[in-house]
DNA sequence: TCACACTCGCGCAAAGACGCTCACTCGCGC
DNA sequence: GCGCGAGTGAGCGTCTTTGCGCGAGTGTGA
């Protein structure tokens, strides 16, 4: 492996962990110890990490999906929220998706008598105190940053179990309608999901149109509905709405309020 | 673990608790007090707490207006699970049943090397800030009352597993070495895990004889290793030896504090 | 005020991390 | 084929951190 692209690795292993001792990051990397450390000065004098004794710590805030986006975007994200909310039925079982969306959706479905199924661990924090709820938990590892689960234990829970809706999370959609995501381990299980839904339900803020994202989750034609801002890139729109895409357009501005 | 982190966990462990003794701190982060007394100092230093003679109080507010923890039967709990925690080896993967015990033992296994494998939602919420554990959760729907994961999906995610050890709750113990608990979801959880583990530990204070229960789960000749109190009925446990298994009997009172 | 128990800070030894040096491998150009 | 330079892994002396013992200091109760 090349360098660069070592220290690239370096780096986001280090956004996402926080901190890492020199034994992991060289486990991870699959070079020596001393390789890593080699890394870890060049990238410390490059002002990119900090060193410290034994190991090294993120500079600049950790990637943590939920702090970074909690405070941006967040009035678009509750008028999505609140309209996937609204077609949801008393009696359906519902599966979440992991993100900041999901979690804003849990939040308006509390109270509600309805199965919940999830990989998401800030949706269990939201809900684990609602008796009307009936929570499932996917198994799998703990992913702290991300608050999920992912796994082959995740994918094989999918496997048995089928829900009424899938309300699907994203980090970026395609101008041609393909739906992506930024953690190749996350894509396995978001494909387990699909499926394992009768319905599937994009939730898209504004700010998603195009987003980020290096995998492909899926396309238009895996989507049952989809539900984003007005805000959002009308081109991409009806891309999906000629694929037959249920595409409810909500005003962050008129709904954005509680 | 790192220097850095154990800061992290020592200003967490100050926020939730207010105010702790020099002793604790050091037990808590596994250290000697020594090293518990220097990072004090240099967080007193940094301006992130406030040192006074015996310990330090958190700077700031604290999170948690101390939870009321369990008193009954604690110290007995605390010395099997601390006897537990020593069975351990950096590396493994164990397997941790619902209850109050193996809780216990989470909190002793903080910081370790290790891969911790679950269908109990407490050890979830005591390990899931813990950078070291690698955290496996069990599938399954959420149990409020008894904060566990239960049900087809948790039975299947086991039989995707092999843990290095189980360490297995109980609510009681026949005289005759019966291994029962109080309610029937639980008991195909608890075989499942049987099945699932090279090496299968249980944990039982002196109150689980003959303690409650009505379900079978397993007798004697499933078990390899019992660590339990001094005070436990002596006839009960050579039913066990007899059958084989390494009893361990630690003394609340010489181990509850150290 | 005094005595006792506890805590604190310092010196020291062991363990582990660091970084320097050296040998080896691989790709490249002559 | 052969030399060359960059990069990697391993060995080894140095330095940092950690745990323990000891004397000094501090708080508490008689």
């Amino acid at each position: 492996m090349l360098r660069e692209t070592r220290h690239e690795q370096l780096l986001k292993l280090l956004r996402e962990e926080g901190v890492l001792p020199v034994g992991r990051i060289a486990q991870r990397l699959g070079v020596s110890e001393a390789t890593a450390r080699r890394d870890l000065t060049d990238l410390d004098r490059a002002g990119m990490l900090t060193r410290v004794y034994g190991g090294a710590v993120a500079r600049g805030p950790v990637e943590r999906p939920f702090a970074a986006e909690e405070a941006e975007g967040r009035a678009g994200r509750d008028a999505v929220a609140r309209t996937a909310a609204a077609t949801v039925e008393d009696g359906e079982t519902v599966l979440l998706d992991i993100g900041t969306t999901t979690l804003q959706l849990a939040r308006r479905l509390r109270g509600r008598s309805i199965t919940v199924a999830t990989s998401n661990l800030a949706v269990y924090d939201e809900l684990k105190d609602d008796p009307e709820v009936t929570l499932v938990l996917l198994g799998g590892q703990v992913r702290r940053n991300y608050r999920s689960l992912v796994g082959p234990l995740t994918q094989s829970g999918l496997g048995q179990l089928y829900a009424d809706r899938l309300f699907l999370g994203t980090s970026g959609v395609l101008p041609d309608g393909r739906v992506l995501d930024t953690t190749d381990v996350e894509v396995p299980v978001k494909q387990a999901m699909l499926a394992a839904a009768r319905h599937v339900v994009l939730l898209a803020t504004a700010r998603k149109f195009p987003g980020t994202g290096t995998a492909r989750i899926c396309g238009p034609q895996d989507i049952d509905a989809l539900i984003t801002n007005q805000a959002s890139d009308p081109g991409t729109l009806a891309v999906f709405r000629e694929a037959g895409v249920e595409v409810t357009a909500v005003d962050a501005e008129l709904e954005g309020r509680r």
